[in-house]
DNA sequence: TCTGGGGTCCTAGGACCC
DNA sequence: TCTGGGGTCCTAGGACCC
């Protein structure tokens, strides 16, 4: 299962008005174009176009453009996943828009009707409309499934079963639309005239295995119907989080920076404790704007920890000296970040026998300050190193309300009289 | 004025060990 | 005239994804 426009279909089943009309969804920072609807797509705006840009291209066009409302889109994407759990537990959601689900009992002829209920229900439940690739492999799937988003006639769904509609959606497929197949596999593959996925899936074993890697040879097995990517139903542990955003105007005080990196550490530290881990290494990094003619700087200083931890204080301490290390005065900086890594569960923390931190009192303290922003608010209660009304925080102009999350801003429906 | 953010996996090469 | 062989671990960088 996969979206198209995932995000403008969000903005559009709560505000019906857009459907029909071109619509872009903007990145973090309202930076550059992320979600075009189909009507956008057809005025030529391209994907990741900066969204200064827009204004140009689109003298008088009419077009809606919206700030990224990721709690809105995160919240839907949830319901589209629930509805798809009820046909089958074997579900991997691969990201907010696309999942994986194992249909294996289902007899072959039977997949595109069944697809079709799948795609109706969910319209209907969740007001997304989403596409339906059905295949014996993920990477035939996902084919498929662009396949069905391309093709009108399609109806949604593609299913790519029989062997001898697998090899015409494979020879009409060029290898860099495959999944896996990136720019730079592309132009290797291309230097030794390989075009299509057809090509790509009758290629030689060994000769493959030497240009792409066992990477690249899963594929190829994939493309033969040989499964090489097992659907994962728990995602695995994560080995690293990270927080970071640009600035919505350049910092050039190392007092500013504090402020920026303690209020990325703060979230990154609510991750954390989520995701139920605990920090081993920080990592903080700064980097100027490289797409301005000035001069740039760019570096990271990774601060490892004596004890793992998910306590904000003690990682803003850390992130702290970091960024304190590696600022240099006389840059304008357009970004910075933290990075945790080595995380390991917090129940299996590893104190040692000099730690100074009493570690219970800590969990507690978090636990009262997590609960407290739940209730009333992010930032609700915060460190004092974050700052008051920071005038470097990211711009997000054109936000729609977070109709499904919070009771301040619900879905207003009016009725005709 | 202005160009996103967050991940994973694999490989090659060096250090080090016996 | 001649310089072992094999293993592990770590890191940096490159590839990919959405």
């Amino acid at each position: 299962m996969g979206s198209n426009n995932f995000y403008v279909s969000c903005e559009r089943v709560f505000q019906p008005t857009l459907s029909g009309k071109p619509v872009v969804v903007l990145s973090n920072n309202d930076g550059c174009v992320i979600a075009r609807s189909e009507e956008a797509k057809a005025f030529g705006i391209p994907m990741g176009l900066p969204a200064f840009q827009l204004a140009d291209l689109l003298q008088d066009q009419p077009i809606e453009v919206y700030s990224s409302n990721y709690t809105l889109y995160g919240d839907m994407s949830a319901r589209v996943m629930m509805t798809m759990a009820q046909w089958t537990p074997d579900v991997e959601v691969y990201s907010i828009d696309e999942a994986f689900l194992k249909l294996s009992a289902l007899p072959p002829e039977g997949l595109s009707v069944y697809g079709q209920t799948m795609r109706t229900t969910i319209q209907q439940w969740t007001g997304i409309p989403v596409s339906i690739g059905l295949g014996p492999t993920k990477t035939l799937a996902k084919l498929a499934n662009r396949l069905a988003k391309r093709s009108a006639e399609a109806g949604g769904v593609v299913a790519l079963t029989a062997t001898s509609e697998v090899e015409a959606a494979l020879a009409q497929t060029p290898i860099e639309h495959l999944w896996g197949i990136g720019p730079g596999y592309t132009r290797r593959l291309k230097a030794h005239a390989i075009t299509t996925a057809l090509q790509l899936r009758d290629a030689n074993d060994r000769w493959i295995r030497q240009l792409l890697g066992v990477v690249g040879q899963r594929i190829v097995w994939e493309l033969r119907g040989i499964s090489c990517l097992p659907l994962e139903r728990c995602p695995p542990p994560k080995h690293s989080l990270m927080m970071s955003r640009s600035f919505g105007r350049p910092i050039t005080t190392l007092t500013e920076m504090r402020e920026a990196v303690a209020t990325y550490m703060t979230r990154a530290a609510e991750k954390l404790r989520r995701h139920h881990v605990a920090a081993r290494v920080v990592t903080v990094f700064l980097t100027t704007n490289r797409f301005r003619d000035e001069p740039q700087y760019t570096k990271s200083a990774t601060m490892p920890l004596p004890v793992a931890t998910q306590d904000t204080a003690e990682l803003i301490r850390y992130a702290l000296q970091g960024i304190a290390q590696i600022f240099r005065e006389g840059y304008r900086y357009k970004k910075a970040g933290v990075m945790v890594t080595e995380l390991v569960p917090a129940h299996q923390i590893q104190a040692h026998l000099f730690d100074q931190h009493d570690r219970e009192r800590s969990r507690r303290l978090m636990a009262a300050i997590d609960a407290i922003n739940t209730q009333w608010g992010s930032g609700t209660v915060r460190y004092a190193a974050v700052g008051v009304q920071p005038r470097w925080r990211m711009r997000c102009v054109r936000r729609s309300p977070r109709y499904t999350t919070r009771w301040e801003e619900p879905a207003v429906v009016r009725c005709a009289p």
